[in-house]
DNA sequence: ATAATGCTGTGATTTCTGTCACATTGTAAA
DNA sequence: TTTACAATGTGACAGAAATCACAGCATTAT
């Protein structure tokens, strides 16, 4: 696969060091592609697939804050990269997905050298910031109905699919909440002509 | 006040630059820096005192997500001057502060000539990231008497001070909630003799 | 001193969410 | 087909938090 059309920006020295030193993954739908408490060894770019990011805490929960695709990289390990901390969060697979992981040890030399890795570096932080915002917009200021609306609208958004294959259980861990609460949600949105439902799998109207 | 010294990374050029084109302002304890909808025509360093940083949301609620002391910059401002957005957060002078304004239109050149600003940018950006993701932490796993504990004890990390002249409808502004609620939940702290309470202060134990 | 105002304490009630228990149903394996 | 299991539906209950109502107390203004 062509990499290099999801980066344009980069220019023609950088792209020849990335094709010499990364190494392109693949992982299947719902690999994990980073556990928390590992130490990270590489940052991330997307190519292909769909990616979840997830906060964890100790007692095993676990909250999606966002998805990545194509020409995306992962902000937190490039945080952690730099500075050689274990990260708190986790990367799994929506889709299968590659992805081209670059040494940490590159890192700090791409930002002297490739004036559009910095920028990429940049641009990387400011679109996670934003979308980090909305986050907490979403938990601190609305219910649980509020935010089951805005994720299956984000999900369709991202896969551009109206139909969504996903048990109620699989959205109550990405929401940090209870399997039951969900199933009642969904059946109100149901009733209210937004949804319709069926076994493993949920249709956006 | 010599503001250098809370920059000693910034190389020579870059402070010629700036002492040139930004404005030193002053905010009153109290004041509001920048208000939701505005635009933002400037990025603001702080060299004395304390601004809290708030998301809003439409229906006028708030909710406190950091503290910038001196030496720090604010990364929502840097995302939105370059997008020339409006903000949707708000900074409120905690204390009476110094701030050093920096033009939007600085910036590019100012990232592209010294090395120094774009270091200090991302290391912002950075640091922002990482006080965002705990943001998230509390609020995702984390239950309002739980909340308020992390709330005080962050508040006496920045300030240095075991007092704290706030009323109980501060805080609850602050973490979104209801009077009620945080003088129930702060009676019980001092039951539990972690706090003793006064009218408009609170002692920390 | 008196009044007005702002801060705090507290009970009663309601809503939202999480938890437990258990029934039902669809799918896959034996 | 029969069995086993995973997904879903639902009632009952518990706890957290928001809201309403109001009382008591401290501070400030008149």
């Amino acid at each position: 696969m062509n990499w290099k059309q999801l980066f344009p920006q980069f220019e023609p020295g950088l792209i020849e060091v990335i094709e010499k030193e990364a190494i392109q993954r693949s992982f299947k739908a719902g690999n994990v592609i980073m556990r928390t408490g590992q130490y990270i060894k590489s940052t991330a770019l997307v190519l292909e697939g769909q990616i979840k990011i997830y906060r964890e805490n100790q007692d095993g929960g676990e909250f999606l804050m966002y998805y990545l695709g194509p020409g995306q990289a992962c902000a937190v390990s490039m945080i952690c990269a730099i500075q050689s901390q274990t990260s708190e969060i986790t990367a799994i697979a929506e889709e299968d997905t590659e992805v081209l992981m670059i040494p940490v040890q590159l890192m700090d030399d791409l930002m002297n050298k490739y004036k559009s890795w910095y920028q990429f570096v940049i641009q990387t932080y400011r679109s996670r910031f934003d979308e980090l915002l909305s986050v907490v917009d979403n938990i601190a200021f609305h219910n649980m109905d509020e935010r089951l609306e805005f994720y299956l609208k984000r999900h369709a958004d991202k896969s551009g699919k109206k139909i969504m294959e996903v048990s109620h259980q699989q959205i109550a861990d990405d929401l940090n909440s209870s399997r039951e609460v969900i199933s009642r949600l969904l059946k109100k949105m149901e009733q209210r002509n937004l949804v319709k439902l069926h076994r493993n799998m949920i249709e956006l109207i």
